[in-house]
DNA sequence: GTCTATAAATCGATAGAC
DNA sequence: GTCTATCGATTTATAGAC
């Protein structure tokens, strides 16, 4: 579709991609409503007016950043699905597939690279629905998410009882759960380990087996 | 300590009162950051400068909010307690309890009635830290859960290869977990359905048993 | 104590020079 | 396209009349 890019638009790509790196810190660690646009600009080492060269708001700034994190999880799971060998079909696969993204996830919180999304309220939420970049990547990871979910349940290796909803909205929360920072903020535990048990308590409960 | 309350006392109380109950219910529909005095002051029906005369800054009406929310827990943790039976010591009570405690956030949640408290960042949090009454009644509550923790997982009512503070801190997370807004968003399900799907998968986890 | 009016500070967004 | 400087709106907090 697009020629071979012109060393401008490489540069500009290169421009916008920090732009959006430092959104994407920010909103890890302040979220979106406290983070300011003259933080962005400075942290991606730039005057305020020339970011609004590559960006028309706040909101397409924290839409962007959203859309990638998004990217970055559609292509791990990709690459999940990719590597499943012959036996990759059963529901045990599937369940350990959703466990690995889960894992990935929190290692990603835990690295201060994964925007935490405001999951009510926020004036972030309205803008995002109309996104449709972002729609998009949301659906398609969904769909990906709900293949595994109702491939485990029919398999038996994921409760039956529940609706896969409420198993996708999960993952999800889990994805920014609070838990891991917390224990984080502890000093005590090894980020491995935090990954581990978490998802452990996700999966298996906080009740013995 | 104190003599008869004035009339004037009584009234001061009362307003009081509808102030922190105004923002109780702006806490737990728009957060902290979003929640402005002005909608609050027009919420408790006075003028904003009027409310200023009862708490001196924002974060001391959210200071007092959690207070009160704090209040509530205990005072629904203190019932159980005082509900046991002569059997009330052992672990199998213990995990029920908090089974309740969990289920009684949850639904406080979907009342609206919760305050969600901003887990990490926010410039609310270190104010908390510094608001004895808060703090105080934190570490009570925090007490009061530690003990039926430690002695359900004495009694292998819950898993005891989990550190007690996970296990403290899934069930305040769980207090607020957007899942359960998610569910009710949905519109697909009743308000006691959606508080034992999201029990029993904090203790019995996602896997079948 | 309650009000109206306003100060003081912050922040998103833009104008205009280069 | 990048910058400095500033606008305009919002919001916390207060002054001062009643």
């Amino acid at each position: 579709m697009s020629a071979r890019p012109s060393y401008r638009e490489q540069i500009q790509r290169v421009r916008e991609d920090a732009i959006v790196e430092a959104v994407n810190r920010l909103l890890a660690v302040k979220g979106y409503d406290l983070m300011t646009v003259d933080e962005v600009a400075a942290e991606a080492g730039m005057a305020k007016a020339s970011l609004y060269k590559h960006f028309t708001s706040k909101e397409e700034l924290a839409g962007a950043a959203m859309v990638r994190a998004l990217d970055r999880a559609l292509e791990f799971v990709n690459g999940l699905e990719g590597s499943l060998g012959p036996a990759g079909r059963s529901g045990d696969a599937a369940v350990q597939c959703l466990k690995s993204v889960a894992a990935w996830a929190m290692q990603r919180q835990l690295e201060g690279s994964m925007p935490s999304l405001p999951s009510q309220n926020s004036s972030l939420s309205e803008s995002l629905k109309s996104n449709d970049g972002y729609v998009d990547r949301l659906v398609d990871l969904s769909n990906k998410l709900g293949t595994w979910i109702s491939r485990a349940q029919t398999g038996g290796h994921l409760r039956a009882d529940l609706p896969a909803e409420l198993v996708l909205y999960t993952l999800f929360a889990r994805a920014c759960d609070p838990v891991v920072g917390m224990l984080k903020a502890s000093g005590q535990y090894e980020d491995s380990r935090i990954v581990d048990w978490i998802t452990s308590t996700t999966f298996d409960g906080l009740s013995p087996r």
